[in-house]
DNA sequence: GTGTCTCCATACCGCTGCGTATGGTCGGCT
DNA sequence: AGCCGACCATACGCAGCGGTATGGAGACAC
């Protein structure tokens, strides 16, 4: 008979499933793209139907802003947990940034931003979701050559630099070209950060 | 009855609507992605019916392979026109190309090139498509820097560097920071130039 | 047992889109 | 005039998907 939670079961399974559409639905997004987010195939992939999932969403709009979200604020807290350094380690941290974010081991996750970047040109929420994370990204490294004790204008130039050379970088198909060469990728970072 | 051309005008006017085709494919690519390539409401568009297309093309894949060739063609095209260069003109060309390739003005060229790339990860004659255009872009960029008489793998680095930087830029929101400043813009093309 | 709430299945409607079959129109050729 | 080929309209079958309505199984309370 106490006001303690008489539904909690109810509502952490609730959220609990609704994380698991999401979950779903961002593998669904880096294969196919959102427009290849369809109801009934995620449906059927997570082995219910369509019963389910407009259950726990509104419609197929209220998916695509939940895994928007989801994606802002994962990618949010990625970079500000890759950007962190302790006074000294700045220029470690920018070199380990690159080295992340360059990486074309994470397919996923860049087939992800593409999908998300592409569908942001025809959505505001979309857009809003994407400028939000430009933004973070910016600063977060900005942040570093601020530290490192760059101007102010500089250490914008230098963080625009970074972050279009990793994302271009990592919308390449890249691996064809001698990229893989050490020596390559040193000259490009050290350019950037030195 | 020379053996002259008997059929030009029905080969003309076939290739004339061929590529009409798939100048509105474009259209629709920039703005809805491939996925958003239906022939239905392309032939609305055009204000005509689907026997028009199925009479010019052999199915939707069709008229995708169509697009990726012409894309591919026109972007080949492009690149070495900008990046064509009298002797001792390689670094203003360079610097052109990178004010061409970072402009924000050309949307719609940066939605198709998105669009296409996102369907690439998908698609093996896309992934061909996407590479080719990739290896030439590199390759002029390349040459330029080589001769301005950097050595192979500095050219290399340079080109690769200006190339994913300029890719990179394109697939932002840019206009939100302050890139529009022009000490920051000269600041990364001094940087990938110089 | 009865009721209630959560979660999902089933059935249905409407729409869109692909591909085909078929017929019709128009211009050029003889 | 008559034929033929290029080009397009019309109509059809079929499948997939969004969204709704409704029912049903299970847990839990009383």
């Amino acid at each position: 008979m106490d006001n303690k939670p008489p539904r909690k079961p109810a509502a952490a399974r609730e959220a609990l499933d609704r994380a698991a559409w999401i979950a779903a639905a961002l593998n669904i997004v880096a294969r196919d793209g959102i427009d290849g987010l369809r109801v009934e195939s995620l449906a059927k992939q997570l082995g219910v139907t369509k019963g389910s999932f407009y259950w726990h969403f509104k419609d197929r709009r209220d998916l695509i802003d939940a895994v928007l979200d989801d994606w802002r604020a994962g990618r949010i807290r990625d970079i500000r947990k890759q950007t962190a350094a302790e006074p000294g380690g700045e220029l470690a941290a920018l070199r380990h940034t690159i080295d992340v974010y360059a990486a074309a081991k994470n397919r996923k996750g860049i087939s992800i931003e593409a999908a998300i970047r592409l569908w942001a040109r025809q959505d505001s929420n979309g857009l809003a979701v994407v400028e939000e994370v430009d933004a973070e990204r910016l600063a977060c490294t900005r942040r570093l050559f601020l530290a490192l004790g760059l101007p102010a204008a500089e250490a914008a130039a230098r963080s625009a630099l970074l972050y279009a050379y990793v994302f271009g970088f990592s919308m390449m198909q890249c691996g064809r070209f001698d990229m893989d060469a050490a020596q390559t990728k040193d000259w490009i970072v050290g350019r950037i950060t030195q």
